[in-house]
DNA sequence: CGATTATCTCCTACGAGATAATCGGTGCGGTAGT
């Protein structure tokens, strides 16, 4: 018996003391104890925790939490386990000792009072065949993909075992809850297609945060952005944060700050573990004006009175900024978002994307992989292979998303093709997804140059529709200077397909219109990613059709 | 791709300017060495 809402409610209450619910929270946790899949965006600290915690708690078994980081694994671990009054909850990684492991094993198969009700784990957990078997085994009750947009944004390169997930899925047979603050549509569709989710709920919370006044400059030498930003960051009221492109410039930022008399340090993921927590901290007590920072410094950092987010630097994408910036002003009140930018500054993110895959290593695993009649596990092809786990994963996941290999819970197949032809596929899927990856950054540099709303861009951009200008960022003030009405704004020029109505394009294929801005609408191709076309060449050329 | 650092060139030698080489982000896990 799946437990009621009323169940859900008096857990709620009764484990974490919980009695008031967010819109959408309820419903997502009723769908997930039902059995149904849930992808849930909600901002940090709107309760999405409590999406899983609760049905979990109210269902009978352990759930499986994915999540990227161990200290926020152990952050919410410890939460858990106070709010229950014992240790229901369970972190696991290479950094426990072999007594823990077989604690929380020994807890995760029993059941009963002493029963762990979460297991916490990375995906490179998950991707040991030794812990997948021992998870197939266990009694689940749901499958849980935290900070689920890394999935997309860490999957490709930085982090493979993310795109590995879905076989967990799978072998489980569980309800999967994933959970993220920030996915625009393509971002979603990839979460729920990478993790294998099928007829989700999808339950959004919505992306406007009006207390954000958003701002962007753009500079032509990299001197006089350098003194901007130290003028404007010295000057404005904190706590703050300042985002750059790189560790070095962290300790730059940092020490001229200090020279200013600000209390500020340079946070990056090459500091010290101990230094990183303790900056951490000051910031959370207000003993740092201006933490300056890596995109390092951002996820499970959940202060209220965040009053302002400078970037140095354009990151790689709107998704990353809009992550970055939410961290600003949760408590409701001002916050200032201010963007500098460089042309040249998109440079770096092109170097950061380009990964041209390896085909000499491509061809070798897919070889291997062949060489077997019946599916062969990943840890088999790396005795095989003497290549490094994380390597073999990209390769694997690369070669089965190009459709040379096919993956289950019982390992790896490869499809009856040469090895000249799966590595040529992979490189070719490869090269689509950089396109896919540069169109995004081409959104970045839109939203920085654009002379039209801010607010609105990035609105269009998360998929909704945001009509009116909203009289809170930099260029709509400048309107407002020259004197135009706010308010319902008449659409600039024409707009011949609605905002997130299909197209199609005879070379791009399927299409989403994501916004107008400056007779130009730009389109989302599934399988070109963001395009932006002239509305009167488009009309013209019949260049688009409605779907 | 672009910024920074290292090396080369000029040939009185210095040091300025040109040219070449290098570097750049996220975290897991495991390994080597205390």
């Amino acid at each position: 018996m799946s437990p009621s809402r009323a169940d859900l409610q008096r857990t709620a209450a009764r484990v974490f003391g919980w009695e008031d619910f967010r819109p959408g929270q309820l419903e997502a946790m009723e769908a997930a104890s039902t059995g149904r899949d849930v992808l849930c965006i909600m901002p940090t600290g709107a309760g999405k925790s409590a999406v899983y915690q609760v049905p979990a708690m109210a269902m009978p078994g352990t759930a499986v939490v994915i999540s990227p980081l161990i200290a926020l694994q152990q952050d919410q671990a410890d939460a858990i386990n106070e709010a229950v009054g014992r240790t229901a909850a369970y972190v696991l990684n290479s950094a426990q000792s072999q007594a823990y492991w077989d604690e929380a094993w020994a807890a995760a198969e029993g059941d009963g009072a002493g029963q762990a009700k979460f297991l916490f784990l990375g995906p490179e957990q998950v991707a040991r065949a030794e812990v997948a078997e021992r998870l197939r085994a266990l009694d689940v009750s749901l499958v849980v993909i935290d900070e689920a947009h890394c999935v997309s944004a860490w999957g490709h390169d930085f982090r493979p075992d993310y795109l590995q997930l879905d076989l967990l899925v799978k072998a489980l047979e569980r309800p999967v809850v994933a959970l993220t603050a920030t996915a625009s549509p393509p971002v979603r569709a990839e979460i729920v297609e990478q993790l294998g989710m099928r007829n989700e709920l999808q339950v959004s919370l919505g992306f406007d945060r009006p207390n954000l006044r958003l701002s962007a400059a753009r500079h032509e030498n990299p001197e006089d952005k350098r003194r901007a930003i130290l003028a404007q960051t010295a000057q404005l009221p904190g706590p703050g944060l300042l985002y750059v492109a790189t560790r070095r410039e962290t300790e730059e930022y940092a020490q001229a700050l200090q020279e200013k008399g600000l209390r500020a340090d340079a946070y990056h993921s090459g500091r010290r573990h101990e230094d990183r927590q303790q900056i951490h901290e000051q910031f959370l007590n207000d003993a740092l004006d201006v933490v300056v920072a890596t995109t390092a410094f951002g996820m499970g950092i959940d202060k209220p009175n965040v009053r302002f987010v400078v970037h140095a630097d354009v990151p790689d994408s709107v998704d990353s900024y809009y992550q970055e910036i939410g961290r600003g002003g949760r408590d409701g009140e001002p916050c200032g978002i201010f963007l500098h930018y460089r042309p040249e500054d998109l440079g770096l993110r092109r170097f950061f994307a380009a990964k041209s895959p390896n085909e000499e290593a491509l061809s070798q695993v897919f070889k291997v992989v062949k060489r077997h009649d019946a599916p062969v596990s990943a840890d088999t092809l790396r005795q095989d292979l003497d290549i490094s786990a994380r390597r073999l994963s990209g390769q694997l996941s690369l070669l089965e998303q190009s459709g040379s290999v096919q993956a289950s819970g019982a390992g790896y197949t490869a499809l009856p093709v040469t090895a000249a032809k799966a590595v040529q596929a992979a490189v070719e899927f490869a090269e689509k997804r950089e396109n896919i990856d540069s169109s995004r950054l081409e959104m970045m540099r839109q939203y920085a140059e654009t002379g039209d709303c801010r607010r609105r861009f990035l609105l269009n951009y998360f998929g909704e529709d945001a009509p009116d200008m909203c009289g809170n960022c930099d260029n709509c003030e400048r309107a407002e200077e020259r004197g135009e009405e706010l308010g319902p704004q008449e659409p600039a020029g024409e707009q011949p397909f609605p905002l997130q109505s299909e197209v199609t394009h005879a070379e791009w294929g399927r299409g989403m219109v994501m916004s107008y801005d400056d007779g130009t609408v730009t389109v989302l191709f599934d399988s070109e990613g963001y395009k932006t076309l002239s509305v009167d060449v488009v009309l013209e050329k019949e260049l688009l059709r409605a779907q």
